[in-house]
DNA sequence: GCTGGATTCTTGACTACTCAAGTTTATGGG
DNA sequence: CCCATAAACTTGAGTAGTCAAGAATCCAGC
């Protein structure tokens, strides 16, 4: 087998175990997934903690569905709203409430604390945390940095 | 945020387009998920095509019941059998038919061609990639190596 | 040689998505 | 103005997994 298929397999693996823990973490502490967690933490890093929920699912790497999906039991709850657009009546954005802002740097503490022991130890030197983040920005699907 | 949170929402992020390429491709020429590729590849690597559900589990990072219900597809259309063990009757063997064998054979075709499209270009070195297999090892949840 | 606990596997009920189809609203051309 | 096409969103149906409970079997100690 080649590296690159070997790599990717890796990759796949590597994630579930990583996802576990996170949902383990999160969800003990403060009743949300890991998925929840990075829907609300990408609201909050936009202007305005609001986003179209198109581009919402842009930046998560979802469909448009899976983030009407992911949204509804966040609204249940009260950590975010639906707020129509005044230009464009087919929009809705998906707004954190203040709730949801509190909610949301408690959670981010959590995560922290979670990835930094996932880093942690020898075997895990800055570098080396920052080299992964950089192979894996190459692979991005479409990533952070937009289209 | 911190390096570290950043590298594992990067990770994930990455893992589900690497996905859906895989898939794509996979289930286009050959009727398959990645998961169900993986699964099979790890059958064709154990000694006599054939492994315990219990091990299969571990080895994909998945739970028994996974493997359970991932397997039911893959024996009906006959990739894959069901085989009794002699000395203990709790355990049921999944082992690659002839069929299986040779239709995972052109899978991994497919499969190696399409990690090579993802690693191509002068964003990848070789030296890149087997640098970012080594990193994902040491996340690797348990990994290949066993507990 | 029986009994209690552990192991292997399956199943039912649930969650988190996907895709395809449908609804509503916007927009650009005749 | 009206129509065709396109965009934003939701919804129904299906897939892939989870967890918890259950059935069968194994084994260790008495």
């Amino acid at each position: 087998m080649s590296d690159a298929l070997d790599t990717a397999l890796r990759l796949v693996r590597a994630q579930t175990a990583l996802v576990r823990r996170f949902d383990a973490r999160l969800s003990g502490l403060h009743g949300v997934s890991l998925a929840d967690f990075t829907l609300l933490l990408r609201l909050g890093q936009a202007p305005g903690g609001r986003m179209r929920r198109v581009d919402l699912a842009e930046a998560l790497g979802l469909t448009a569905s899976g983030v009407t999906r992911g949204l509804a039991p966040l609204e249940r709850i009260g950590l975010v709203t639906r707020e129509p657009d005044a230009r464009d009546a087919r929009v809705a954005y998906a707004a954190l409430t203040a709730t949801g802002r509190r909610r949301l740097t408690r959670m981010l503490v959590t995560a922290e604390e979670t990835a930094a022991e996932i880093f942690t130890g020898p075997a895990w030197p800055a570098t080396d945390i920052a080299g992964l983040a950089d192979l894996l920005t190459r692979l991005g699907g479409t990533g952070l940095s937009g289209r």
